[in-house]
DNA sequence: ATAATAAAAGACAAAAATGTCTTTTAATCG
DNA sequence: CGATTAAAAGACATTTTTGTCTTTTATTAT
């Protein structure tokens, strides 16, 4: 029996999603955001979140540069970026596309006993995820209104 | 990072709501259907199934009885039985309640950048997982416009 | 009662996800 | 240049989920 935890997202594109919206408050004006400070800023363990910004940071959809004054920031496309963006390059898309339980050929024709239902719902994510992009957030922290972590 | 292979339910739940749904099917009349079957039927490890099944059991959400003639089946409580029921017992209830990107402080008073956008959706999966009971799926299944599995 | 059947239960194994530590590479500054 | 800084990469550890195998218990039929 499972240890009673299931999410919508893994770990991986929560920490991603949060340092992402993360890096996009702390990246203005030129400035870069250290990797120690996100994973603080976010409550995620430090090497772990380093890992998921190397495979974002591969696809181009975070930049960062080594050495003094180095760390994480967003270019112009970076904060335009949607948050289904990020599930797709973390998680995939078998979250937008895979049958609600489990079957690999569900579909129209061959559907599973609750395929209509879950498509639904399905394209409800897929759009919200598309609609937010990773730049709106910062205003909201700003002032205030939105917290990424405790306290 | 992840082996991409994101679900909105656990195998466990999946295999679980296949089976339920298989047991109403194959257990009208007072028959009863052996866990080797059902998870032939389902297409699903046949320990595994078991194993979920003695759960749901324990809740009495399953019936069985052992020996020869023995199997799995349903009362009539177990035919009205909501899809949701089968998601709590197996998955817990952190699928409609969780935070969408992990915060466990996530409130309307302290909300995460997502927080409302995911109420919805998840008040959505709710209502649909609610609303869809077992005994619903029998009649379609019959008349082969559903499958559980391949083939 | 005994044998056969079938679920329940327990122990264990494999795979996947999550988390940690160390070494390497690249950039900057003195 | 050499020292320092910080990300990139690689190796490894832990936890959780998923899957398998064996033994036990309960029921039925002979």
């Amino acid at each position: 029996m499972p240890r009673i935890f299931v999410r919508m997202l893994s770990k991986t594109c929560e920490y991603g999603l949060r340092a992402m919206i993360f890096i996009a408050q702390h990246s203005r004006d030129g400035k870069r955001i250290g990797i120690s400070q996100i994973a603080e800023g976010i409550d995620s363990p430090e090497h772990f979140i380093a890992k998921i910004l190397q495979v974002l940071g591969r696809k181009g959809i975070v930049q960062s540069i080594k050495g003094p004054n180095g760390g994480f920031y967003l270019d112009e496309k970076g904060r335009k970026c949607s948050l289904a963006t990020i599930v797709r390059a973390l998680d995939g898309d078998d979250l937008f596309n895979g049958c609600g339980i489990g079957l690999r050929q569900c579909s129209p024709v061959h559907p599973c006993p609750i395929h209509d239902e879950f498509k639904k719902i399905r394209e409800d994510i897929e759009t919200m995820l598309e609609g937010a992009r990773i730049g709106e957030f910062t205003e909201k922290l700003d002032e205030g209104l939105l917290f990424l972590k405790r306290n």
